[in-house]
DNA sequence: ATTAGGG
DNA sequence: CCCTAAT
């Protein structure tokens, strides 16, 4: 504790009121490793890593973000902004007042399929994703639904939906070829492939990760028994494979970081391991970060897949330019596909001009062919057939495709992962809502003439929505697990009924400039506990609210009523922490009731469940900073505040920082006792040395005296306590 | 969570 | 200010 630059400046008269605290033992902080240690450390590092980042993942079952919205004007703005500080309203109305908005707000994870499907699956094609420019509001989207075997790569597809337009269940399906898209590149999406070679579309996750961890709830993590390394090239298949949107380049691993830091396990995890995790990632082994993309592996075992299929994440760090990664403003992204229609009453789709090239096609090639021999018909929205209505669905859209690909990776690749996907968003995990005319038609059973669907209904007005279907198992598969008590075992039964999911989003703004930055959504199973500290602060210009939707059964008679109602907006306490924010002029300074948020506020009530189960599906999305490692704000101490903190050294002495801060600064939440001590280091600096060279704002000599008399009668206080006393006061 | 120190 | 180690 005793500076080696310590002066011996006396203490003039002061007289030391309290009694110091004995000095800390000696504090060794022994060299650095040596770099063997370390590269022994990093398997751990790496092991603890992903095992982090797989209850992590766990934890934030994470599944496709929300669009975000440009700016929105509403929020912060406006004297108090304690109430409209998220602007809930706008995002209620916006996204949440009808249930589609938040259906479609979400794809829920898809959850596994059996692999065999590959037969008779209905395809999806034609996958459009339109960015939404502002939050969605509603999915209803124009989807082209084939029931039939309708299969062709390249997105164009017709279908004919007869009677039944429901699909969830009927959807499992496999997956060819590719999408012809655009991605925007303002928003440098990157997508990362790896559905390659894939035809029937399984999760890759399921197969390729996997096997390799299984997480036990507790968080531990057993490795297979792999003795050596495995080779990057290995790992980097494998785990290829299993980042949907999540994945970091080579360069990057700041994904896991992102998510070690902000999400956080319900239940405190070992420390240990996102400390390790979290300085792997944050300094010297960030090299090795590369390895740890897996950490996307959400994987892990088949259960849990569902659970975290889809995850997002933001970048905005600058510092990996080397990745494709932009930072990612307010807009989605928008992939749009081409198609074709047929009006042909068979199902088949045609290929666009363009021919988007089969990257993995084969399978699908007999149809293909099929479909080139139809020929291609007018888009049109339907053609009576007998009495067939025939929809074409244009395109749907989707909360937001999060994909990462490394700049090197292929064209087709790239396809593929869009591919990829999309199907993981279209899995069985989504079910489909026929909206018409802004009513949503919930009754499955009624007939579409019944529904007012026929030919002669404008189908203009007919849209489809995508809902969440989270706990939706096709009656003829197996049912999958969820991720409700161990989300990593792989054993897991899917519980048979789900009752409700919670669909949390996050809205990240810009202190500065008032704004959104993002929105990110997550979708969380049920028995999510949802923490309730979340306000905007300089430090955490986060907001979060969760939508709480009821579930439908999962069993077969509540297939029937599976259509998801109007999710329940719950309404949450004012986040905002006027203080930290300013996002007001006239807002009060630091008034000390001003603190009136309290650390904690319940953005939404959720019941904290059963809390085992909310161990391992955590949601405690406390972020550390925005990013990785913003660093805060700089935040000069004023004279004022020097001469707080001096006098309150000179009273409590150094080494009771925390003393300092409750006594001195206990309102200025911005200044922690690590700042007061930091300042009172370089005061002491400061004080030393000569004017001239001391920067900033200048601190009044008087003040600087005070320092350097304080801190050698702290010094020399200290000193004593250890052995010898030497009050002894230079001057 | 604090404290001490190095960066 | 940040990051860590050691409490």
């Amino acid at each position: 504790m005793v500076s080696k630059k310590r002066l011996d400046y006396g203490f003039n008269g002061y007289r030391a009121p309290i009694i110091p605290r004995a000095p800390r033992s000696i504090r060794r902080r022994g060299p650095r490793k040596n770099s063997i240690e370390d590269s022994k450390l990093c398997a751990f590092e790496l092991l603890a890593a992903v095992a982090g980042k797989l209850l992590q993942e766990s934890e934030s079952s994470a599944s496709s973000n929300v669009a975000n919205g440009k700016v929105q004007p509403g929020i912060c703005q406006g004297g108090n902004e304690k109430e409209q500080s998220l602007d809930d309203k706008a995002l209620k109305s916006e996204s949440f007042e009808r249930g589609s908005c938040a259906e479609s707000a979400f794809v829920p994870e898809i959850s596994i399929q059996e692999q065999n499907q590959a037969e008779n699956n209905s395809v999806l094609e034609q996958t459009s994703v339109r960015a939404s420019s502002d939050i969605p509001k509603k999915v209803d989207c124009d989807i082209k639904l084939g029931t039939g075997e309708v299969k062709n790569a390249d997105g164009n597809t017709i279908s004919e939906v007869e009677g039944s337009i429901c699909c969830g269940d009927s959807l499992d399906r496999k997956v060819e070829g590719g999408a012809e898209l655009h991605a925007r590149d303002d928003n440098n999406q990157i997508i990362d492939s790896s559905l390659a070679n894939t035809s029937t579309v399984k999760d890759p996750i399921e197969e390729d990760v996997n096997t390799n961890l299984l997480i036990k709830s507790e968080g531990s993590v057993q490795l297979p028994l792999y003795r050596d390394p495995i080779p990057d090239a290995l790992l980097q298949k494998h785990w290829n494979n299993v980042q949907l949107g999540i994945r970091d380049d080579d360069e990057n691993s700041f994904g896991c970081n992102k998510s070690s830091t902000r999400v956080r396990p319900f239940r405190p995890q070992p420390r240990i391991g996102h400390r390790r995790i979290r300085k792997m990632l944050t300094s010297k082994y960030r090299k090795v970060a590369p390895k740890l993309k897996g950490c996307g592996l959400y994987n892990t075992g088949e259960g849990i897949r569902s659970f975290y299929q889809y995850r997002k994440r933001i970048y905005t760090q600058e510092r990996f330019q080397q990745a494709p990664i932009k930072k990612r403003k307010l807009s989605d992204h928008t992939f749009a596909v081409a198609y074709h229609q047929d009006t042909s009453s068979d199902s088949i789709s045609n290929l666009p001009e363009k021919g988007t090239k089969m990257d993995n096609g084969s399978s699908s090639a007999n149809i293909l062919q099929r479909a080139s021999g139809t020929p291609a018909t007018v888009r049109g929205h339907q053609k009576a057939k007998d009495s067939h209505v025939k929809f074409s669905i244009k395109s749907f859209r989707v909360p937001e495709l999060y994909i990462e690909v490394p700049e090197t990776a292929s064209v087709g690749s790239l396809k593929r992962t869009v591919m990829e996907a999309v199907t993981a968003i279209l899995g069985n995990g989504i079910r489909v809502g026929v909206v018409l005319q802004g009513k949503k038609v919930r009754d499955d059973n009624r007939t579409l003439q019944q529904a007012g669907i026929s030919q002669s209904t404008n189908l203009d007005t007919l849209g489809f929505t995508l809902e969440p279907s989270f706990s939706h198992v096709s009656p003829s598969m197996t049912p999958k697990k969820l991720p409700s008590a161990l989300p990593c075992d792989p054993d897991q039964e899917l519980p048979s009924t789900v009752t409700e999911l919670f669909f949390c989003f996050k809205i990240e703004i810009d202190i500065n400039s008032r704004s959104y930055l993002s929105v990110e959504s997550y979708h969380l199973s049920s028995n999510i506990s949802w923490s309730t500290d979340f306000h905007f602060s300089i430090d955490q210009p986060f907001v979060y609210f969760a939508l709480q939707v009821p579930c439908y059964s999962n069993d077969d008679s509540g297939i029937g009523n599976a259509s998801v109602d109007p999710p329940v907006v719950n309404k949450f306490d004012d986040v905002m922490d006027n203080e930290n924010l300013n996002f007001s002029p006239q807002t009060p300074k630091n008034e000390p009731n001003d603190a009136s948020v309290p650390d904690s506020k319940a953005l939404v009530p959720v019941p904290p469940m059963n809390a085992e189960a909310l161990a391992v599906v955590p949601v405690n999305p406390k972020p550390k900073r925005t990013e990785l490692s913003q660093r805060r704000t700089r935040r000069p101490f004023s004279v004022a505040e020097v001469e707080a903190l001096v006098a309150a050294v000179e009273k409590l002495g150094t080494g009771r920082w925390r003393d300092v801060k409750l006594g001195a600064f206990e309102n200025a939440d911005h200044r922690t006792y690590v700042d007061l001590k930091d300042k009172w280091k370089t005061l002491v600096h400061t004080a030393s040395i000569s004017p001239q060279q001391r920067r900033g704002e200048a601190v009044p000599q008087e003040l600087l005296d005070r320092v350097l008399s304080a801190h050698s009668y702290w010094s020399q206080h200290q000193s004593k306590q250890q052995g010898k006393h030497q009050p002894s006061v230079e001057s």
